[in-house]
Order: C-alpha cells, then sequence, then structure tokens
RNA sequence: GCCCAGAUAGCUCAGUAGGUAGAGCAGUAGAUUGUGGUUCUAUUGGUCGGGGGUUCGAAUCCCUCUUUGGGCACCA
C-alpha cells in the first residue's frame, strides 16, 4: 500500500489505544500498585514477574494459523525458528531424521492469569512427566503480580485501551473456599489501603453454581445454552430487568432504532427468571439474601452445592470481622467470563463521576475474579483449583482522578535557582545538601538562564519551593527561600514588592534542609 | 460489525441567501535587565480532517475515505 500521491511521512505519534503516562498517572499508577500489594504481600502472596511475550500456544485459546492478526491478540511469528516438540517435550524429527525447525507464534499477554498457569505447569512439568503430581495433589502456589497487559480491540470505547495495567492476585492448587472467602477480604482491605473510604465501593461475591443450579431447575440443560442466558443476565444493572425479559424472549429494539435479537426462550422460562432477579434487586444482609435463596433455589445438587459455599463465604467473612458493609451477597451477580466455575467475585464504585453534560455517569467494575478449575489443565492434562481477584489499575486511576479522590499533578523538586553560572559548583553543594536531607532537589539546566525563565519552569512543574543563592546571599551565609505554594495562593495582592515580601524569606544555610523539610510536608 | 452526531489556531468553540476565516484561553515579547502568580500592552499561530465533484468561486452544497464522541453488539 504505496502512498501515490505524496512522498510518505514519517510522524511522530502514538500507536492507536496506546498511551503515554504522565509524572501525575505515573505518580497515581504507582501509589495503587503500592498500596495493593502490601495489602497482598501482607496475605502472604509473592511477587512475581513474567514476560509480556510467550508463546501463543501456552496462552492458551489462540491458536493462529495464519500470520494475522485476529481475536483479540496481539500476535506475530518468531523470527527465530525453533525445535518442534512432541507431548512429551522431545524434538520431533523428520523421515530424514532431521529436527523439525519452526519460526513459532509468538503472542503479547492478554492477561496475567494465561501467564500464572504458565509458570505454575512450566514448574510442575518435569513431575508431572514422572507422575508425581496429579489432581489430587497439587501444590499450592500463591503469586502476586502488576504490568502491562496488550488486547487488539477492534472498536477502542472511551476508557478502553490496547495497552493497560492490571494487578492480580491468585491461590492455585486449593479447592478450599477459604480461599474464596480470603479473596473478597483481600480485595476489600486492598481497595482501603489505595485510599477509598468503605463506602465509595462494594465488594459483591456470587456463585456460578447457584446460577448453574438455577437455570438446571428451570430444564436449562446446555452448556452453550447456559452461556448465552448468563450473558444477557449479565446486562441486569446496565439495561433493567425489563430490558432483559425482553432479551431472553422475543428481542426488543434499542431506542437508537437498533435491534437486538432475542434468545426466544418459552414465556414461562423468562417468567422464572425474572422473578429470580426480582426477589435479589434490592441489597440485602448476607444472612437474608441466605435465606432467600434457600427458598427459592431449586433441589438441584449443583444449586446447592453453590448456596453451602456461599453460606460458608458468609460464616468466615464474619469470623475474620469483615461484615455486610465490607463484601455483600449478590445473586444477580454474572461477571462475562466463561471460564469461571465456582464464587465469583466484582467490586462496584459506588462514585459517580460527572459526565458531559453534567450529568453523573456510573463507572462499572472496578475488580473482578473467581474461581476456575481449568486453566492448567489444557498445559498438564489435570484439573488443578484456583481463585483469584484482579484490580484494574487504569480504571481505577481514572475513577479516582474522574471523582476528585485524587489530583492529577505530580509535584516537583525544590529548585535551586541558576543566578550565575560561575557559582554552578556552589549551587552542586547546596542542591545536594538538600538531597543529603532526603529531599528532592534540581538545579536549573535550562537554556535560557533569566530568573523569569526560572520560576516560570519551577511553577510548570509544581516546585513547592525555590532556592535563591546569589552573590549577596553568598557573602552574609544564607539562601533566599522563596515559598512558591503560598506564592500560588495569594492571588489576591496585586503589588509584586509586597507579594515577594510575602512568600520569600531569608533562611541561615545551615538551617535550610530543616526549614525545607517543613515547607515540603505540609 | 450496526445506529446517531461531530471534525475550523496548541485547547474550547463561533462562523448558511456559497465571495479563500474570528473569539476566549494558552504561547511569545515587553512594562519589571535578582524573580513564577495577579495586572496592563503588543504579537505569533490555521492547505477550515484527506481525496474527489458541483461552481467563475466551497469551511459552507454533494460523494467518498479517515477519525472523534454518544448508544448497541462483542469482550478469552
Amino acid at each position: 500500500m504505496e502512498p501515490q500521491k505524496a512522498q510518505r511521512g514519517i510522524i511522530p505519534q502514538k500507536i492507536k489505544g496506546f498511551r503515554d503516562i504522565d509524572p501525575a498517572l505515573n505518580q497515581l499508577r504507582a501509589h495503587i500498585v503500592e498500596k495493593a500489594s502490601q495489602v497482598y504481600a501482607r496475605y502472604g502472596f509473592e511477587k512475581w514477574d513474567t514476560p509480556v511475550l510467550e508463546y501463543a500456544d501456552a496462552l492458551g485459546k489462540y491458536m493462529p494459523d495464519t500470520a494475522t492478526v485476529e481475536e483479540g491478540v496481539y500476535s506475530f511469528q518468531n523470527p527465530e525458528a525453533e525445535p518442534v516438540l512432541d507431548s512429551r517435550g522431545k524434538e520431533m524429527s523428520d523421515h530424514e531424521d532431521k529436527v523439525i525447525m519452526e519460526h513459532h507464534h509468538l503472542a503479547l499477554r492478554y492477561d496475567l492469569t494465561a501467564p500464572l498457569a504458565r509458570v505454575y505447569a512450566e514448574r510442575l512439568w518435569m513431575k508431572h512427566l514422572r507422575g508425581q503430581v496429579s489432581t489430587a495433589n497439587p501444590p499450592l502456589f500463591r503469586r502476586f503480580q502488576h504490568g502491562p497487559v496488550y488486547r487488539y480491540e477492534i472498536d477502542l470505547d472511551p476508557g478502553r485501551f490496547r495497552e493497560f495495567w492490571q494487578l492480580d492476585f491468585d491461590t492455585v492448587g486449593s479447592a478450599d473456599v477459604a480461599a474464596d472467602a480470603e479473596v473478597c477480604m483481600v480485595l476489600s482491605q486492598a481497595l482501603e489501603a489505595i485510599g477509598m473510604p468503605r463506602e465509595t465501593f462494594q465488594v459483591k461475591v456470587n456463585n456460578r453454581k447457584v446460577l448453574k443450579g438455577l437455570l438446571r431447575g428451570l430444564g436449562v440443560l446446555d452448556d452453550s445454552r447456559e452461556r448465552d442466558i448468563l450473558r444477557v443476565i449479565d446486562k441486569l444493572d446496565k439495561v433493567g430487568l425489563e430490558a432483559v425479559r425482553q432479551e431472553l424472549g422475543a428481542g426488543r429494539v434499542e431506542k437508537s432504532g437498533a435491534p437486538i435479537a432475542g434468545l426466544g426462550l418459552p414465556e414461562a422460562l423468562v417468567e422464572a427468571v425474572g422473578a429470580f432477579f426480582v426477589a435479589f434487586e434490592q441489597a440485602l444482609p448476607r444472612e437474608q439474601t441466605l435465606a432467600r435463596l434457600d427458598e427459592l433455589l431449586p433441589q438441584e445438587p449443583v444449586a446447592r452445592e453453590g448456596l453451602d459455599e456461599l453460606r460458608r463465604i458468609h460464616e468466615l467473612l464474619a469470623a475474620a470481622g469483615f461484615d455486610d458493609s465490607r463484601a455483600r451477597l449478590d445473586p444477580t451477580l454474572v461477571r462475562g467470563m466463561a471460564y469461571y466455575t465456582g464464587p465469583i467475585f466484582e467490586v462496584e464504585s459506588l462514585l459517580t463521576v460527572p459526565g458531559k453534560k453534567g450529568q453523573r455517569r456510573k463507572v462499572g467494575a472496578i475488580c473482578g475474579g473467581g474461581r476456575y478449575d481449568s486453566l492448567v489443565e489444557r498445559l498438564l492434562g489435570f484439573k488443578v483449583p484456583a481463585t483469584g481477584a484482579s484490580i484494574g489499575v487504569d480504571r481505577l486511576a481514572e475513577l479516582l482522578v474522574l471523582s476528585g479522590q485524587a489530583r492529577p499533578k505530580a509535584t516537583g523538586p525544590a529548585l535551586v535557582v541558576v543566578f550565575d553560572e560561575a557559582m554552578m559548583p556552589e549551587y552542586q553543594k547546596l542542591a545536594a545538601e538538600i538531597r543529603a536531607a532526603g529531599l528532592p532537589a534540581e538545579v536549573f539546566y535550562g537554556a535560557a538562564k533569566n530568573l523569569k525563565k526560572q520560576f516560570a519552569y519551577a511553577d510548570e512543574r509544581d516546585c513547592p519551593v525555590a532556592v535563591m543563592l546569589g552573590e549577596d546571599e553568598l557573602a552574609k551565609g544564607v539562601v533566599t527561600v522563596k515559598d512558591l505554594v503560598k506564592g500560588r495562593q495569594s492571588q489576591d495582592i496585586q503589588d509584586k514588592d509586597q507579594w515577594r515580601r510575602e512568600v520569600q524569606f531569608e533562611v541561615e544555610r545551615a538551617g535550610l534542609a530543616e526549614k525545607l523539610r517543613q515547607m515540603l510536608l505540609r
């Protein structure tokens, strides 16, 4: 596709769906990751990092036989040819006994869970071959991980990116419901540690077995049918019960005129499903939710098993001091992903964000997770139970900024003003003194050294203070400190000299660090 | 992939009986050659998203592509 009319240009620009992260956002992101990680670690999870690039086969589901980018994954062929291995890990040969070489398909990771499965399976591979591990004795593995993941989204909604961060924690190798209860505790505590007050979010728990059991009781036995129904129900809080009813039945027509095909379920089934969700429209205390589930759920074994698990989760949460305000049972929770097999989790933000036309916009889920059995199965051939959850770092950061919980502005260092280039050694010494006290300091290195520029730079960087040292100060053994924060606030003073007198003062060189410390800690 | 609405200066936008463009903010410079904010003055910025068509003439009308926003579908 050569441009025909003009020479192809080189335009400096980002790939669509990718972002530059400025210092302010980086600071916020680091805060989120650090606080949540501390909580994860306090529960015993250990931090792992894995490569962003993996063999496409290992990531699963996705098996490209062409070189095209499809299915939402960035992939390409390895420029390096490598041997093809058989299922026992041995190099395969052709009829001339030559090792078969291939350029394997590689893919950027699309989440952190698939690489987790690979790490876990890779560590067990030899034992697996020797038959020393099986579904009866999977080792316990608890790790947390954060970093960028990549998805080739065709349509980019606002707030959706092709590179974004996740912050996961998972327990692999335990089928104990206690591990699921713990997920709720970790999520709740992590968000509080990040600085979200308890009343601004809600941890919600449900169980896929409950939903499965409900549908079975109503005669839905087919898995793909079940998935279709769950997908519609997942939209409940978005479109409302009536719309869900219609979509389960004959379908409906969107306000915009777009028709939405219905599943065409029989009237009686739609009504039964609708009735169940009406019963849980209002948030109830966990005890009451359990009691009502007990009444409404059919005597299907799956349903009862799911209910027992929820009951157990409630017990354990209560024992650990997590009451209704910190985690709630929500039988209407579905979650989109198909691979969940047991308890599922979601954190909904209760903060609203001012929309374009002044209306309040709700932000969706900021965390999600659940139990999944089969992720490792594809790699090792037997089921390994696992449960965990993930914080959507970027979505949370955006939420904090938009809702006014965090200000998106990085604070700059103390700026050492350069009066006279000849005194540069003195400025370096001064900056070193400030840094030695553990405070950030920067000497001005810009091209134009007039003071106006230097202060404009300090203002732009949001520096809290500027430190000035000229011949006068040097002779007196002092430095002049300018309080830029106060200066920014004193907009009512119009007289230049008076304004200056208000915001700057001389300090003995020896007491400078202490004075700056006081100012920076405000 | 579908429906709707946009694309004009760095940003937010104005600009219809079709006659090659304006405002506010930002930027730059000065008042203030040892000073950011505030105030005042001057001033730089635009192939009006790309291409094609209608016309003597198009930011304005038509077609098309690209792109942005709002809905929907999809989301391992």
